[in-house]
DNA sequence: TGGCTTTGTGCTCACGATAAACAAATGAAA
DNA sequence: TTTCATTTGTTTATCGTGAGCACAAAGCCA
């Protein structure tokens, strides 16, 4: 009852290097078992053990011989590391707009399995909570694979530590609903585990933005940078989310990168926050077809209405033309912005933001490069996310985290 | 030459709890051997051999027999932690506008000798510089103290890892001046050590905002929050800082929290970088005495004059209160915005924004919750500096840095 | 075939931290 | 005062992790 009080304060379980070493493998910077030794900073001693061990958690694969091995260096080839294609992996979960989605994600950002629905999202988030949860439960049955996990992502800042959605605009939600803990106790009556043999999976809950942002550091096109900024506009109103260090910075209360009402227009039009020209207002895709004299019809989402208008009409239609250059400079003025207040070394956009940027990348760069102290001293390299569905892989990657952490988690007793 | 190459890569030196504990004592969060013990998570034995450990290294003391000791509880009386007064001191500088400061602080940020210098600062760096590093040598030679190291705040962003002033707006520094080398020449013609024994100390520089606000963090009003914002204002212009988890958020290239050229009023006054309503021209010193309709003299610094207006005239004359009320808030709206993008655990206030929040903090408070996300679901607690020279104090934190992360560099060969 | 180069593996060893028993220093109760 | 409970410091034995080193293995290249 003396000293072991003490050893229960920092994880003292596990090898130190057994989580930073699945990390390399599972965002791919080591291929072979002697880039993961360089990387690791351990003696090749050390990095065989960790990678035998992994190999024994049935997490990664270590191919001792590779058959055709030719990569120009002389010496002796190393073993190739990659994750195991049939190992375990975590139920993500998506709610949108126009539905939701669930799918089975394993190591590396691999979706194993997807099962979307649609139709519109009622007021009760238990309801939609249960039907995607127990979509993501058939999966699981139906492929028989392991699951270790899960993660919920949701149209809205999620505070911490309660869990709840505090702005849920795209759906019917009330403002504050507890979806963590709904999704968890989903979780629970679907029998849905977690990583530890014979437990139950809790439930994690982040904003799509954030997480579409975690999935585009690791998978997309935001591997290697250190500190990634994306901003995204998929509905209503625009998101932001910024990764440091490898980690999701959701700040104090899980309500950072709130980049909505940023003003990019002092004569811009008034936003119900009370000031005008928000980010919000003027970046979004009702912004963008209104500013091109359209109507917004109820059929198809507004993002693709404002895709496809942009796609087909872009150089050409002249009122389309001016209201994707009046975005353009609305969201330069606003990433320039953001560039002086986090620096980041690179930006990702999303969403409607992606295609402007593929509209006319120059005109965008121009801008942020123009308004913002980093971009007159050296250039902020600004690209599309590369992702598919990269909230739902994001929602994987933090479900993954606690195994990424400690890959032990998954023998424990 | 196999193995040699490998344990080079991280720092194989030292204890690895020596560097956390005596960040514990140096930011007084570990008064007693006890406290330390629970703090670190280790056992009883290995906290009493770090605490030995930090003690013969001349760096804290180790009261074993707390004479008068009655802290109520019972059980033995644990022993006292504490800063060594006696022990090694850092060389630390600041340039502003009207001139330099040089001093020594030991640990605990305890400034054990000050060198104040006034004046105009002209357009050499090289010459301030060495002007200021010749004070702190001086003190050096009077006090006869060991230095382990040197930091320099200037009123600038400080590119890294060029080391270079980007801004330097308040003197006559050409931008770009590569102040951090200029500084290190300094430092070696003037023979001032670093942490080994017998070496050369190699100079940190840093803006003047983001080290008061690492100092603030540590020993100031900022001490415990775990995202802290800072906002100050001195002579012209507004500047920012964030310390996350215990250190400097500088960004990818050092030139995070530029906060001057946030829209904090749509209908605001132009800016010279093409906006209108900017931070920097709303809320500085300048704009307070042009909103009052008082000229700004020469005689004194623009912060000395806003100050004093502000304190003596502020309830009674109606357009010193007017201007007030108007930069309050400007400032609140600036300080939403920044609490939607960082969402940090408190903010702190320094220069001139500190004054306007002694004026009236319910204002303040209210604008900032008005305007915020975070603001509406719970409360920002904005806070004025507590720390006299905080830039100078945080660029001893900076310069000791090395010497928190692993104590054993003062013991190297 | 025999260098050369690079990587994997099997040992020993050093060292930091734990665990556990014991000693010391206080307050509270008898 | 004596005794006990409580809390902390100290000592010793022990263990686990990773380093260091020697050697084997597996490819290039001549």
């Amino acid at each position: 009852m003396d000293a072991v009080t003490h050893h229960r304060n920092r994880s003292d379980r596990g090898r130190s290097a057994l989580g930073p070493a699945l990390q390399l493998v599972h965002t791919g910077r080591a291929p072979t078992r002697a880039v993961l030794t360089a990387e690791l900073g351990v003696t090749r001693a050390t990095a065989g053990a960790v990678a035998a061990e992994l190999q024994a958690l049935g997490l990664i694969t270590v191919d001792s011989r590779p058959t055709g091995s030719s990569d120009g260096s002389q010496g002796r080839p190393s073993h190739r590391l990659g994750v195991e294609p049939d190992g375990p992996v975590v139920l993500a979960a998506q709610v949108h707009a126009d539905g939701f989605r669930a799918a089975l994600v394993g190591l590396g950002g691999t979706v194993v399995a997807t099962a979307p629905g649609c139709g519109d999202v009622g007021a009760d988030p238990g309801q939609v909570l249960r039907e995607v949860v127990d979509a993501g439960a058939e999966l699981l049955r139906r492929t028989g694979r392991r699951c270790v996990g899960a993660g919920l992502a949701v149209p809205s800042a999620v505070a911490e530590p309660e869990g709840t959605a505090l702005n849920p605009l795209h759906v019917a939600w009330p403002p504050g609903a507890p979806v963590r803990e709904v999704f968890s106790a989903c979780l629970a009556d679907a029998g849905v585990t977690g990583p530890a043999p014979g437990s139950v999976a809790v439930g994690y809950a982040a904003n799509d933005v954030n997480l579409g942002a975690l999935a585009e550091h690791r998978h997309g096109a935001g591997r290697g940078a250190r500190h990634l900024l994306c901003v995204a506009t998929g509905h209503r109103g625009v998101g932001g989310a910024l990764v440091l260090g490898g980690r999701l910075h959701t700040g104090s209360s899980g309500l950072a990168l709130e980049v909505g009402h940023l003003t990019v227009d002092p004569q811009g039009r008034p936003c119900h926050c009370g000031s005008r020209g928000c980010l919000d207002v003027e970046t979004d895709p009702l912004a963008f077809l209104e500013a091109a004299g359209r109507d917004a019809g109820p059929e198809v989402s507004l993002l693709d209405q404002a895709r496809d208008l942009l796609r087909t009409c872009y150089p050409g239609d002249f009122a389309v033309r001016a209201a994707a250059h009046r975005l353009i400079d609305r969201l330069g003025q606003g990433l320039a912005s953001l560039v002086n207040i986090l620096n980041p070394d690179r930006v990702i956009l999303g969403g409607l933001h992606r295609e402007l940027l593929r509209a006319d990348e120059e005109r965008l760069r121009a801008v942020v490069a123009d308004r913002s102290l980093w971009g007159r001293s050296g250039e902020v390299p600004v690209l599309a996310c590369t992702l598919d569905h990269n909230s739902l892989v994001g929602a994987a990657e933090m479900a993954w985290q606690p195994v990424l952490d400690d890959p032990l988690l998954l023998a424990e007793v």
